[in-house]
DNA sequence: TAATTGCTTGGGCAAATGTTCACATTGAGC
DNA sequence: GCTCAATGTGAACATTTGCCCAAGCAATTA
C-alpha cells in the first residue's frame, strides 16, 4: 500500500478543485460541496492550482500571442506602451501597423484631459491618419515634430498633419519647413522664425509623440525623398547610423551620431530635457526597419511601439 | 485601406480584454482603463471571449485529464458519480482505484446523516478498505451486500466486512453465507434464516452500495474462488455473460440472465425497487473487466464509477 | 506529559465580478 | 426624412471571490 505524500495529495486536490472551478465552471461554493470542504478551504485549493502554475490559461486568437510579445518588448526594452498586431503573412506590415496606431492616437484623442500630441512623418503615419476616424477633440493639440515639406516643396508623404486637421477638431501646429535642411546655416535661420520656433517651442512639450522609424539601407526614406544624397547616406553609415528618428540618426547602440546630417535636422531634440512622462511611441514594421528598431530601443530613444508580430519576435529573438 | 468588419474587430476587442484579464491578471477595472472602456464594456468582452471560445484553460496535472473522462462518463453512462484515477503506466490498476474508492467511501462516512453502506465483495474493494483511515460514524450502518463466506469456509478475500469493523465505529451487519450458494435450494433455506434475512432487509436499504465487477473470462473471481466451475462458466459465457455484480451475471447490454448461476446468488437484488436516490457505485479497472464494466454501464446497473485513466479512456471509445 | 510552534480551518468583510434594466445610439427600411 | 428595431451602454443590484483574523489541531520539543 503506496502512502502517498502529503503534498503531492493536496497538489491533487487542487488540480481537481480547479477542474471544477476552471472546466467545469462550478462556483467555488459547489466545488467546496462536491469537494466535501468549506468555501474558504475550496478557494485556497483553487488558488493553490494557480500559484503552482498548474491552471494555464490560453488565449486562442492571434490577438493572444501578439500581446504576449507585446508584453515580453515591454519588459525587455522599458516600454510604458506596446502594441503588436498579427502580421498577415505575406502581406505588407504597414497596414495592420498602421491601423493599430490610428486606434492608439484614436484612444488618445478621446481622453478628456487636454494635452499635446506630437507627429512626426512617414508612410506608416500618413496611413495610420487616413484610418482615423472623425473625432471632436478641441480640447487637444496637436504639432508637428518635424518639418513636413519635401525638398521638391510638395507634401506628398508628409502632409501628415494636413491630413488630420480634416478629421478631427484640436488645432493643428504644422511646421513648415524640411525634415533636413540644405545646410546647418538654412536650419538655423528657418528656427528663428517666430511661428517655426512658435510651433517647436510646443513640440518639445508634447505629451505623446507619435514617430516612424526609418531604416538607413538603400530603401531609407530620407535617401528616397531626396533630403540626403546616396554619399551623404554612406557616410552616415560608414558612422554607424543604422536609423532615424525625425531625421536623427543612430546607431545600433541607439546614440545620436554626432554631426553630418544630424547638424541640420529640424526637428525638436524629444530627449532634451528628460523624457519623463512623455510617451514617445516609435511605428514601424518589417524586416528591413528590424536593426533601426532594434537600435532605438536598445538607446531608449522609444518607450512607446507599435509593430507587427513578425518584427516583434525577430525584436525578442 | 482594408475595412476589418465589424465583428471581428469586437472578437479582437474581446481577445484583448481577455488576454488582459487571464494572462496578464488585470482586474476588470483596469482591464477597463486600458482599453479606455467601461467597466461593464469591459466584463462584457471578457464574457464574449469567454462564450467565444477565445479562452482555453487546462489543468496541467495528471487529475485535469481524469477528471475531463470522469465528467464525459458520466455524461454518456448517466452516472451520478464517478472518480478516475490517472493509470501510472505499467503498473496495476487496481491500486489507485482502490485509494479513490477509500476516498469515497471516507467521504461518505464523514457525513453527519445517518445512511445505511452496503459492500460488495472482491480483491479492489478489500483493498480500499484497507486503505480506509479509522473514523469514528456510529451514525451509519454498513452491511454486506452478498454472502462472505468462500466455498472453503475462508473469508480470504471476501472479509470486507470484518476488514471494515476494525477501522470505523459504525455497526456492521455481514451475510454468513456463500455469495453462491450450492443449489437454489440451499439459497432459499439460507435465506429464511433470520440474521440474514435481516441483513437483506437492510442491504436492500442501502443508500450506497459499493460493489466491485468481475469477468467472466478465464479470469473471473467467481472461477478463481471456488464459487463456480469452469463448465458453469462456459454456460454462462454461452448464455452471453460478460460480467457480474455481486453474483449478478449479465450480458453486453447490461440484462441479468435468467436462470443458471443467477438462481444461487445470495445478494439481495439492488435494481429492485427501482434505484431512485441510491448511489450504486462500481468500483473496477483493467483492461480484462472492460466488457463487463461496459454492460453494466449500458445496463443501467451502476450509476457510479471508479476506475482507472486508461479504462475510462477505453470505455468512451 | 505538557507546552509550544506551525499549519489548517472557518467566519466575516471588502473588493471584484456577473446580471438585469432602462436608455441612448445606430442603421435599415418605408 | 422618419420610424422602428437591433444593438450597445452605463447604473444599480446580486452574487461570488479574495483576504484577514481568531480559534483549533497536530507535530515537535523540553
Amino acid at each position: 500500500m503506496d502512502m502517498p505524500d502529503r503534498a503531492t495529495k493536496r497538489l491533487d486536490d487542487a488540480a481537481r478543485a480547479a477542474w471544477l472551478y476552471y472546466i467545469a465552471g462550478k462556483t467555488q461554493d459547489e466545488v467546496a460541496g462536491i469537494l466535501g470542504v468549506s468555501r474558504q478551504s475550496a478557494q485556497r485549493m483553487v488558488s493553490l492550482a494557480m500559484s503552482s502554475g498548474l491552471v494555464k490559461v490560453r488565449i486562442d486568437h492571434p490577438i493572444g500571442q501578439c500581446m504576449s510579445l507585446a508584453a515580453a518588448l515591454s519588459e525587455r526594452f522599458g516600454l510604458s506602451l506596446c502594441e503588436v498586431v498579427p502580421s498577415l503573412p505575406g502581406s505588407d506590415a504597414s497596414l495592420p501597423v498602421a491601423h493599430a496606431t490610428a486606434d492608439v492616437i484614436e484612444r488618445w484623442l478621446l481622453r478628456p484631459e487636454a494635452g499635446v500630441m506630437g507627429l512626426g512623418t512617414g508612410r506608416t503615419l500618413r496611413a495610420a491618419i487616413e484610418a482615423l476616424p472623425r473625432i471632436d477633440c478641441p480640447q487637444h493639440r496637436i504639432v508637428s515634430l518635424t518639418g513636413n515639406i519635401a525638398p521638391d516643396g510638395s507634401t506628398a508623404f508628409y502632409n501628415v498633419l494636413f491630413s488630420i486637421s480634416d478629421k478631427v477638431t484640436a488645432p493643428t501646429y504644422p511646421l513648415p519647413m524640411p525634415v533636413i535642411a540644405a545646410s546647418a546655416a538654412e536650419r538655423d535661420m528657418l528656427l528663428t522664425q517666430k511661428t517655426i520656433a512658435a510651433a517647436r517651442d510646443l513640440a518639445a512639450r508634447a505629451d505623446l509623440a507619435v514617430v516612424g522609424v526609418g531604416q538607413m539601407d538603400a530603401a531609407a526614406p530620407l535617401l528616397l525623398d531626396g533630403f540626403i544624397t546616396r554619399a551623404e547616406l554612406d557616410e552616415l553609415r560608414a558612422a554607424g547610423a543604422v536609423g532615424e528618428i525625425l531625421g536623427w540618426a543612430f546607431d545600433a547602440s541607439g546614440k545620436v551620431i554626432p554631426g553630418l546630417m544630424n547638424d541640420r535636422v529640424s526637428a525638436a531634440d524629444l530627449w532634451a530635457g528628460g523624457a519623463e512622462g512623455r510617451q514617445i511611441l516609435g511605428v514601424a514594421g518589417g524586416a528591413g526597419k528590424l536593426p533601426a528598431i532594434r537600435g532605438a530601443l536598445e538607446g531608449g530613444l522609444l518607450n512607446g511601439l507599435v509593430t507587427d508580430e513578425e518584427t516583434a519576435t525577430a525584436l525578442l529573438a
